[in-house]
DNA sequence: GTTACTCTCCC
DNA sequence: CATGGGAGAGTAACA
């Protein structure tokens, strides 16, 4: 009889043998090992066909494994194969496994035939306007209103350059949707008129109260505000963010779990991979990405009930207004300031510049040009030609030039060159951050991506649809020299503040809470201040005895302990040798025992059921090896997640209840921002401002509140304690 | 043009 | 021997 499955392997070794075994066992209640046949190479019969890797994949088809992996297709020899990744890239990073399980499990309902089964596709990829109007209309008939199971998934394709859409599609069901378009070859598909009229139609279905679907539902929500002022009303599922909350990406950066639809599609669903067909019609592109959006909801939406996530869900998806009126609204940039302050770096850059080659040239007689910002080239300088010891990253043997290790060759020989190049890194650092495109209104934005992070927090990106700026606003400089650049973003109206809000000693007071430390809860209970508490009862002082250095240490040693850092790390952090950081370390732990403790436990979660969950329901998988690194990852992912689910929770408070009286500006992890606050209502906007932030958060059978400070300043550099 | 790598900025 | 979570600029090497 011949077996319903083949695993075709290639090249296998006994450990990815076990490998194998193990995640066949894992599949065992859906896939019986009868039914399976395994062979590195040689093909045989079967109703489906595992390829793992490129290599075997090239035996059946030319595809690219990273386009077609998890999905169905025929091969050269009419052969139904699921290629899927190679085992050895298994060995790397284990917690890949979960994808070619899912692959496994595709495999298993496909594998009682053997024909190639594809969605029964009912496409207007090409319509005229008639049918454009008649499906709106319908999208916004009673049927679409009252059926609680109808719903229509969405997504918009643009033209980035132009700052146009191109075409808007629609999908009522897994296989029938329709593709509006706008512009073909940066032309006008229709009359003025026409389009007028479809715009003004869409705009009724945006509006009207059927459910919509999307993947990444702030791209196109932004998108239709900015350029049609259209708001989608009753946005009822994000697929992006519903995977966000089910599966936070862990393993190996860009290669294990991803978030793009192409990717979740190839986990949940069965339908070809049509992402990488550029040359399909992009019409059709439009409609299948719909479609697929479309079949995700139901999927998705069963697990997360099933994992009891639907609150952190639920959170996300309050985000998504916040977020596009964010990313929409920027901020103010002072021209004059940011040409000054560009104007004084180009300076200081250059008069540094000659500096250094006057050196060079008097001491080492060097004349030819250096880059001092290829380490390549330093490497050369610093290592070969001026024969300085030679610096690692810790723990390994790679050769570094980084700012840690030239200032340890500067304090060990004094030399000027080391000094001039740090000063030269450091303005040309800083001269990044002023070469910035304003918008014609003279702002910057930028993107927050709710899915940015493992942990719930925010990233922040260049904006997609205003592409303004720096990029990144959670990143711009604040400490030394750098806080010059904070000057150039300004308050929007000169007469009235700029507030800041933010938690105290946010991530340490939930540590301390999880440990379970009474002297430390009792401390931040008490508003003292933290870091003098840690150096008292890590020096065994009396808090009035402790000396400015030595609250820098129980500073400095606070932060470090909570991603477990060694003596070595902690010697980098205090610039000093790693004997002394290691009996800092030892009598750190000495007085709060509780901290190990309470890793340990970490650990064992981590070893019984692979998870962690936080006070606010966010919960984590962690895949691969359990290894430190995972520890570590592990023991920051409970304070940093609960800081940043909370922030934004508050966020989104401030923004639905008063929203219309305060316009938000920035968000920093732990940090709020609220613009244009006249002088008279600061107070006014504090208080409601603190109404949102304050929580009680019970930890571990304890109410546990996080304190909330506010600034206010005319920009984002001079900003003053308020109170 | 894409990708890997180093370096440095934020919380 | 090993501190968590991000993004971006720049260089270098590849296609």
């Amino acid at each position: 009889m011949k077996p319903k499955i083949l695993l075709l392997t290639g090249e296998t070794t006994k450990y990815t043998q076990y490998l194998l075994s193990q995640l066949l066992t894992s599949c065992s209640s859906r896939i019986s090992l009868s039914e399976v046949s395994m062979s590195p190479w040689t093909p045989q019969e079967a109703n489906v066909t595992v390829t793992f890797g490129q290599e075997v994949l090239s035996l059946f088809s030319d595809e690219s494994l990273s386009d077609v992996r998890g999905t169905v297709l025929q091969g050269k020899d009419g052969r139904k194969i699921i290629p899927t990744i190679d085992l050895k890239d298994l060995v790397i990073d284990l917690s890949l496994d979960i994808i070619i399980r899912a692959d496994l499990l595709k495999a298993c309902r496909e594998k009682d035939f053997s024909e190639l089964k594809l969605p029964a596709w009912r496409f207007k990829s090409n319509p005229t306007y008639i049918e454009c109007m008649t499906y709106l209309n319908d999208a916004c008939e009673d049927r679409f209103v009252n059926d609680p199971l109808s719903m229509i998934a969405f997504d918009l394709e643009t033209d980035m350059k132009n700052q146009q859409i191109i075409c808007l599609g629609l999908a009522h069901s897994d296989s029938e949707g329709i593709s509006i378009p706008f512009s073909r070859n940066g032309e006008s598909v229709w009359t003025v008129d026409m389009e007028i009229a479809l715009w003004k139609k869409i705009g009724e279905f945006f509006a009207s109260p059927v459910k919509k679907v999307a993947h990444n539902a702030c791209f196109d929500v932004a998108s239709l505000w900015q350029n049609n002022r259209i708001w989608t009303n009753n946005l009822y599922f994000d697929t992006m963010l519903a995977w966000h909350v089910l599966y936070l990406p862990s393993g190996a950066k860009g290669f294990g779990m991803k978030k793009d639809l192409g990717f979740v599609a190839s986990m949940m669903l069965n339908i070809p991979a049509w992402k990488h067909k550029s040359e399909e019609d992009l019409a059709i592109y439009n409609i299948k990405d719909c479609c697929a959006t479309w079949a995700l909801v139901s999927p998705l939406e069963k697990d997360i009930k099933n994992k009891g996530l639907a609150e952190i869900f639920n959170l996300e998806m309050s985000e998504i207004e916040s977020v596009c009126y964010l990313s929409l609204r920027g901020i103010k940039i002072d021209l004059d300031q940011k040409n000054k302050v560009e104007l004084e770096l180009t300076n200081l850059y250059s008069e540094i510049e000659e500096k250094l080659y006057t050196l060079l040239g008097f001491d080492y007689g060097i004349t030819e040009n250096i880059n001092f910002r290829s380490p390549k080239q330093l490497k050369e300088l610093l290592y070969v030609t001026m024969g300085l010891p030679i610096q690692t990253v810790r723990g390994t043997d790679t050769v570094t030039t980084s700012e840690k290790a030239l200032e340890k060759l500067y304090r060990k020989t004094k030399n000027e060159v080391l000094n001039l190049i740090l000063q030269h890194r450091e303005v040309a650092k800083l001269k990044s951050f002023c070469d910035i495109k304003l918008s014609p209104k003279g702002r910057v934005h930028t993107s927050y991506n709710i899915a940015g992070t493992t942990s719930g927090r925010w990233s922040s990106s260049e904006n997609i649809i205003l592409p303004y700026g720096s990029g990144n606003l959670q990143q711009i400089p604040l400490r030394g020299n750098g806080s010059i650049i904070r000057s150039m973003y300004i308050v929007e109206n000169p007469e009235n503040w700029i507030i800041q809000a933010d938690f105290v000693q946010a991530e340490a007071v939930i540590v301390a809470y999880l440990i379970g430390d009474s002297v430390l809860k009792e401390a931040f209970r008490l508003k003292k201040d933290i870091h003098k508490v840690t150096a008292s009862m890590m020096f065994n002082l009396p808090l009035e005895d402790i000396s400015p250095e030595q609250r820098e240490i129980g500073k400095l040693i606070r932060h470090a302990t909570n991603y477990s850092l060694g003596a070595n790390g902690l010697a980098d952090v205090l610039r000093c040798e790693t004997s002394i950081a290691k009996r800092y370390l030892e009598a750190f732990h000495a007085s709060c025992p509780q901290l190990k403790r309470w890793q340990e436990t970490i650990q064992y979660q981590l070893k019984s059921n692979r998870s962690l969950i936080t006070p606010l329901g966010r919960k984590k998988v962690f895949l691969g090896r359990l290894d430190d690194t995972m520890f570590r990852s592990a023991y920051s992912f409970i304070p940093q997640s609960t800081i940043g689910d909370l922030l934004n929770k508050s966020l989104v408070k401030f923004y639905e209840l008063y929203g219309e009286e305060y316009s938000l500006l920035l968000q920093l992890h732990d940090a709020m921002y609220v613009d244009d606050v006249p002088e008279s209502k600061i107070q006014d906007c504090i208080d409601k401002m603190k109404s949102c932030m304050i929580w009680e958060l019970k930890i571990n059978g304890e109410t546990c509140i996080v304190d909330v400070d506010f600034k206010k300043g005319k920009n984002w550099k001079d900003m003053e304690k308020i109170k």
